[in-house]
DNA sequence: GTGAGGAACTTTTTT
DNA sequence: AGTTCCTCAC
């Protein structure tokens, strides 16, 4: 057991103190994987503990991976059988055995915030209530909210409390829009991201043999990332551990950044009130960075009031002066980060990798990444958009959950008119409202589907249930990807995008192979013991940005929101955006604890560079369109200043740009084709008008090989006519926007030569 | 039912 | 600057 050699007093403590309640604080940099990592390792090897009855719950797939190689290291392939995972995917694998308890099926979906926001939506509307008002985004927090606290809707509508705060904030329908929600929910046999926590709560308390069974199994609790758990999530580990007692949150209330999302800092600041035998351990010895940034750290997060007492000390060397940079624009700040990059590179001989560009929102990405293409620098972004939530992703997944669930509602709208087979919103709201007037099933409306509508829609809804049937039996007769294949195949998706030859239509394409090539990986994983379909899409469901982060060996800058950072660490850290609105934050600006996470926020940013720490910001950046003055943050004033230097890059405060931006550069893009609205994008082609001259010809005798002009593809030459249905189409190579089939009988062409 | 085109709105972080 | 909703014509 040499490892236990490494340790510093408190992080051994931390090692060795395996039973009864401890929570150990842990300062940035402090070594707190280790002290976990280890923490398992000895349990298992010293004390003979099976790997089964140890549950380790981390705050990303990615970082129980991680801790889970890591042990494998020390005490060998035993490690496989930990219980390490998420909350959210623990409870997932949990609930998906006991569901028949809750009257849940035992595949049921999970629906992301995309669907949990389509329903919201549909649900507002059929209430009839003004969509302005109750808006997706606000209606799913407040359900969050009460999910979070284990306040369901029952309890909602009875309690006045909530009533007379919904009431003065005009909006009084909150409580029923939170009943239908969670009953569409359930009779779609769909779970939320909420839901997963929620409904383990329920699980536990309201069948105490399940509970009884969990509580005997798992012996260790631990939890990482306390900081950030919610009350739904703390009520979970604390019923697990109530029998044993042997429970050890590990976190550091000063990088607690999720309160938006529930996490409660008070979970962490009143632990020793639940367990009054509490052992608390400190580690605040920071083994990653210089003292400038430890110090410069440290004087921002003595500004807030909530939190514990911690004094985080390094014994590193000074390190250089934190690195002030100032730019005239966005797209001059990332010009200056990108050659600061390159001189950091040259002088110091390090590898791309070695840098890190945070921000606080995804929407800053554009202007660094331009920058960095431009000096030839490699990069690669973490979160934002991610793989799964593509469109073509969303709508193969959609089939093949709804071939799985056929109650599922928000797949089925996906994919019950695409491809396009003739069934539109209004046949589609006819089928949900008789689903529910009727109380019964989609499916059941859907397979008797003559009894509700007449006609030329019935017929195309017949269709649909023969597709969705032989899919089924596909699912159940072959193994998963096989069955992805089919369904890829019979669906018409592959062959409608095979058909676009667009670039971005290829690239769809490429995208819904990938997701074939992702199912074939867990199919041929040896460790996933259920290889079902329906394992496959609920692992899907739970993937997170950094999880998907498939190049990390890859030389490469990266670049991503704070929030994504946490847990990371990196030689050069840059800090961009730090203008006030933008970090802090306007959003969070309203009350004094949203100021305190900001400046957690910052801390955290803070602490994950290692060696140098640049901050910029930016005298004006462009914002839906226009261009807007920004201040320095004042953050950048709380930095205690004997940390910090103005960089030799600095731009003079004169060279403001004036903030009367006319993002017009459309206007060069295609000669004589006008844009049609000064604010939308190129992308979509129909903002482009026609010039008043342009007439076309008759396109009777169009024929393969002709050049012709279309008003706004402008020239190009027909690959390929089709005149076998009752729409004549024509395929053109246009010369600047590449192929576009296009139906006769709409376009405006006009015929050049041949 | 479908697609073109215009207007209006957007305004944070993520399991 | 990009998305989404609405309207209108086919």
């Amino acid at each position: 057991m040499d490892y236990l050699k490494s340790l510093n007093e408190p992080q051994y403590e931390g090692v060795v103190n395996t039973d009864g309640p401890t929570m150990i604080i842990a300062g940035a940099g402090s070594g707190k994987t280790r002290v976990l990592t280890y923490r398992i390792a000895y349990l298992m090897e010293k004390k003979g503990v099976d790997p089964f009855n140890i549950l380790s719950l981390t705050f990303t797939n990615k970082a129980a991976k991680e801790m889970r190689d890591r042990i494998e290291k020390v005490v060998g392939t035993d490690a496989r059988n930990l219980w390490m995972g998420t909350f959210h995917s623990v409870f997932a694998r949990i609930l998906r055995s006991e569901a028949d308890r809750l009257g849940y099926p035992s595949n049921f979906t999970i629906y992301d915030a995309d669907d949990a926001k389509q329903l919201i939506k549909s649900i507002v509307k059929e209430m009839n209530l003004d969509d302005k008002v109750y808006k997706p985004n606000v209606v799913l927090n407040r359900i969050s909210g009460a999910k979070n606290r284990l306040i369901s809707w029952r309890e909602y509508i009875k309690n006045p409390i909530y009533r007379a705060d919904d009431e003065s904030n005009m909006k009084p329908e909150l409580g029923r829009i939170y009943k239908t929600y969670s009953e569409r929910c359930f009779k779609a046999g769909a779970m939320d991201f909420d839901d997963l926590l929620f409904n383990t709560n329920v699980l536990f308390k309201e069948h105490l043999d399940v509970l009884n069974k969990y509580q005997q199994r798992f012996h260790y609790v631990m939890v990482d990332e306390f900081q950030d758990t919610n009350i739904s999530q703390y009520l979970i580990t604390k019923k697990l551990s109530a029998v044993r007692q042997n429970i050890c949150v590990v976190g550091d209330d000063a990088q607690s950044i999720y309160a938006f999302r529930g996490a409660d800092i008070q979970n962490i600041l009143n632990f020793e009130k639940d367990y009054p035998d509490l052992r608390v351990i400190k580690l605040e010895q920071n083994y990653r960075s210089t003292k400038n940034i430890v110090n410069a750290a440290n004087s921002i997060i003595s500004r807030n009031r909530a939190q514990l007492k911690k004094d985080v000390w390094t014994a590193n060397d000074s390190g250089t002066l934190i690195e002030l940079l100032r730019a005239t624009s966005d797209n001059e700040e990332g010009k200056l980060v990108a050659s600061s990059i390159f001189e950091e590179k040259m002088q110091n001989h390090l590898k791309n990798s070695d840098f890190a560009i945070l921000y606080r929102t995804n929407s800053q990405s554009r202007a660094m990444e331009e920058a960095l293409r431009r000096m030839n620098i490699k990069y690669k972004i973490v979160g934002g958009l991610s793989f799964y939530q593509r469109k073509e992703i969303k709508d193969l997944m959609a089939y093949l959950r709804y071939s799985i669930n056929h109650n599922d509602e928000q797949s089925l709208r996906r994919i019950i008119n695409y491809p396009k087979r003739g069934i539109g919103d209004s046949s589609l709201d006819k089928i949900i409202v008789a689903a529910n007037e009727n109380n019964i099933g989609l499916w059941d409306v859907l397979t008797n589907i003559s009894s509700y509508m007449p006609g030329r829609v019935a017929n195309a809804v017949m269709d649909f249930v023969t597709l969705i049937k032989r899919f089924k039996i596909d699912i159940e007769k072959k193994d998963a990807f096989e069955a992805a294949n089919l369904i890829a195949k019979g669906s018409g998706i592959l062959k409608t995008l095979y058909e676009d030859k667009t670039v971005e239509g290829l690239s769809r394409y490429e995208n819904v192979q990938e997701l074939l090539n992702a199912v074939k990986e867990f199919v041929d994983d040896p460790d996933k013991e259920d290889k079902s379909l329906g394992s496959f899409l609920q692992e899907i469901a739970l993937i997170t940005g950094v999880d998907n982060d498939k190049d990390d060996d890859d030389d490469k800058v990266t670049m991503m929101t704070i929030h994504m950072a946490k847990g990371l660490e990196f030689k050069n850290v840059y800090i961009v955006g730090m203008e006030e609105d933008l970090f802090p934050s306007q959003m969070m600006l309203s009350s004094r604890a949203d100021l305190e996470e900001e400046r957690r926020l910052f801390y955290v940013a803070i602490t994950r560079a290692e060696h140098k720490l640049y901050l910029s910001y930016a005298l004006s950046r462009y914002r839906f369109g226009r261009l807007k003055n920004c201040e320095p943050s004042r953050f950048i004033d709380e930095i205690d200043p004997s940390f910090i230097k103005v960089s030799k890059r600095h731009s003079k405060v004169e060279s403001r740009p004036s903030s009367e931006g006319n993002g017009d550069f459309a206007k060069s893009f295609v000669s004589g084709i006008k844009r049609t609205t000064s604010s939308q994008p190129l992308t979509r082609k129909s903002n482009y008008k026609a010039p008043v001259d342009f007439k076309p010809s008759d396109t009777s005798t169009l024929k393969t090989g002709m050049k012709v002009e279309h008003p706004k593809f402008g020239f190009g030459k027909v690959v390929e006519m089709d005149e076998s249905g009752a729409n004549r189409k024509a395929t053109v190579n246009f010369d600047d926007f590449g192929e576009k089939t296009l139906l006769l009988s709409f376009a405006k062409l006009r015929i050049h030569s041949n």
